[in-house]
RNA sequence: UCCUCGGUAGCUCAGUGGUAGAGCGGUCGGCUGUUAACCGAUUGGUCGUAGGUUCGAAUCCUACCCGGGGAGCCA
């Protein structure tokens, strides 16, 4: 008797077939002769209904034993549901618990819970419908940014997730020492002494893969990154993680133009590949979290996004009858009110904005023509805001020599990133995407920390 | 980090100075193939923590801790 999924017994399963399916039960609505089990093994939304007959051995002690969250092995025969909400389920013959569910003691019902109460339990809540079909999607989306550089031959690069450079550029790093805290040494004039720690320097978890991910595109052409990153800022907002993964392409030979039309591609091929290949999940969401979600998907997948330079966005906030908060004015960031309010009210899209003032975005980024300007491009989505941030790179060694020491850097801590203009350097450009925030996206979760299967924020570091 | 709202039964919440409540869940019983099952009964509390005011505090005051939403920083 050939054990089988969930989802392939709900898909393939026909009547008269022996089956034996394995997972944990969901709920059990007895009547007066016989009870229906819903039996769940992750592999779809729907649980598999199975039938037990007051007829099999022991029945009355065997339902007792079969509460919420218990694990079961179940041997039975297919038959045609009479019931109209499953189309098949199975007619149990053997049944046998694996491990008990304290019904009094397990905190999971069969009712809605909050998911602020849900993330006190993160070993438990992957077996909710919700958290369940988040993990499948995000599962997905994974697979489909794979499939998409894979397709287009891009390396997969692994990064360090231990870095020496306390400069990547982007926001605080939380440091990695070998030091015991108690006795940290010090130097003779005081200071820690480095030296004698693991990496005999001071040492990060890293907040971007990018500059090495520069340094291998400009020897595989095309690579990308999919890794974890760490920050360290306090933030406490539902679309921060001090731990999250982020995906990060780097081409050679390539410009701003280019970096924007994968983007674009990239995103509008891990919506198709979601819908398609996870359309029960989708429902749900659409029916239970936001119900925009598949009418969003959809427009992703089939619209153009909208492109406008930084200047021109700042000229339409300008214009605009919608009352802000935060004043709008060339050389000032665009705030998540401005952000907001070009792809949720005005284009009612996915809104790239392009070519920003240099004193706000990167040294790194290359400078246009102007001199006031650089190639930078962020995607901006309804309801998150920023979800892509990228830029042609600066290849000129000189101009990006001025750029660091105009920014207050150093140039011996970039010296390896410089040598890459200084041998054999070429137009590149890239783009990072956080994952968790794509995740978000997609499935319409209000919170980051509903997206990752254990969130790392401040003070959160618990399972 | 700032602003703001909140913390009362396992969960979601009501109670705003005078005997601690409801729905759901759990348990027990009933029931015609149920599917957020249904019907009946029942169980369940250091009111976030520590001080203070008061004859009396879940309720008022102070501090702290934790959580939600928003902002900043960003992905």
């Amino acid at each position: 008797m050939s054990v089988r999924r969930v989802i392939d017994l709900l898909r393939s399963g026909e009547p008269k077939q022996a089956a034996t399916v394995k997972g944990w039960v969901r709920t059990k609505r007895e009547l007066k002769d016989f009870a229906f089990l819903e039996i769940n093994d992750g592999s779809s939304l729907q649980g598999l209904q199975v039938v037990l007959d007051h007829s099999l051995p022991d029945y009355a002690n065997l339902l007792r034993g079969l509460t919420t969250g218990a694990s079961v092995s179940i041997e039975g025969v297919l038959v045609a549901s009479q019931g109209n909400k499953q189309r098949i389920e199975l007619q149990a013959q053997t049944l046998e618990v694996w491990g008990q569910c304290d019904s009094e003691t397990y905190p999971l019902q069969k009712k809605r819970h909050s998911f602020e109460f849900l993330r006190t339990m993160a070993h438990l809540r992957s077996r909710t419908n919700t958290l369940g079909s988040v993990f499948r999607v995000r599962n997905t989306c994974s697979q489909a940014i794979h499939q998409f550089f894979q397709e287009r031959d891009f390396l997969w690069v692994h990064t360090p997730i231990i870095t020496g450079s306390d400069c990547e550029g982007a926001g605080e790093q939380l440091a990695v020492t070998h030091f015991d805290p108690r006795k940290v040494p010090l130097t003779e004039t005081g200071e820690i002494d480095y030296g004698q720690d693991f990496f005999g320097k001071p040492t990060y978890l890293t907040v971007s893969g990018q500059l090495e991910a520069e340094a291998m595109a400009l020897a595989f052409s095309n690579v990308y990154t999919f890794g974890p990153t760490f920050r360290a800022e306090n933030s406490n907002t539902s679309r921060h993680l001090a731990e999250f993964w982020m995906v990060e392409p780097e081409m050679a030979f390539c410009n701003l133009q280019g970096d924007m039309d994968l983007a674009e591609a990239f995103l509008k091929h891990i919506f198709k590949t979601v819908l398609e290949a996870c359309p029960e999940d989708m429902a749900f969401f659409n029916l239970r979290i936001d119900k925009t979600v598949l009418e969003t998907a959809e427009q992703i997948v089939t619209q153009e996004f909208e492109r406008i330079t930084y200047g021109d966005a700042i000229a339409t906030l300008e214009k605009a009858k919608h009352p802000f908060e935060y004043p709008v004015e060339w050389g000032l960031d665009l705030q998540s009110e401005h952000e907001r309010y070009l792809c949720e009210e005005l284009f009612k899209k996915p809104v790239i904005v392009t070519d920003y003032p240099k004193e706000i975005k990167a040294f790194y980024m290359r400078l246009n023509d102007d001199g006031k300007t650089v190639a930078a491009m962020d995607v901006l989505v309804p309801k998150l805001g920023e979800i892509i941030g990228g830029a042609q790179r600066e290849e000129r060694l000189d101009i990006l020599e001025q750029r660091i020491l105009a920014q207050g850097l150093s140039l011996e801590d970039y010296w390896w990133y410089l040598d890459l203009r200084r041998y054999g350097t070429v137009p590149h450009a890239g783009f990072g995407l956080g994952f968790e925030r794509l995740v978000q996206f997609i499935t319409g979760m209000a919170n980051i920390r509903d997206v990752i299967p254990f969130p790392r924020t401040p003070l959160n570091a618990e399972f």
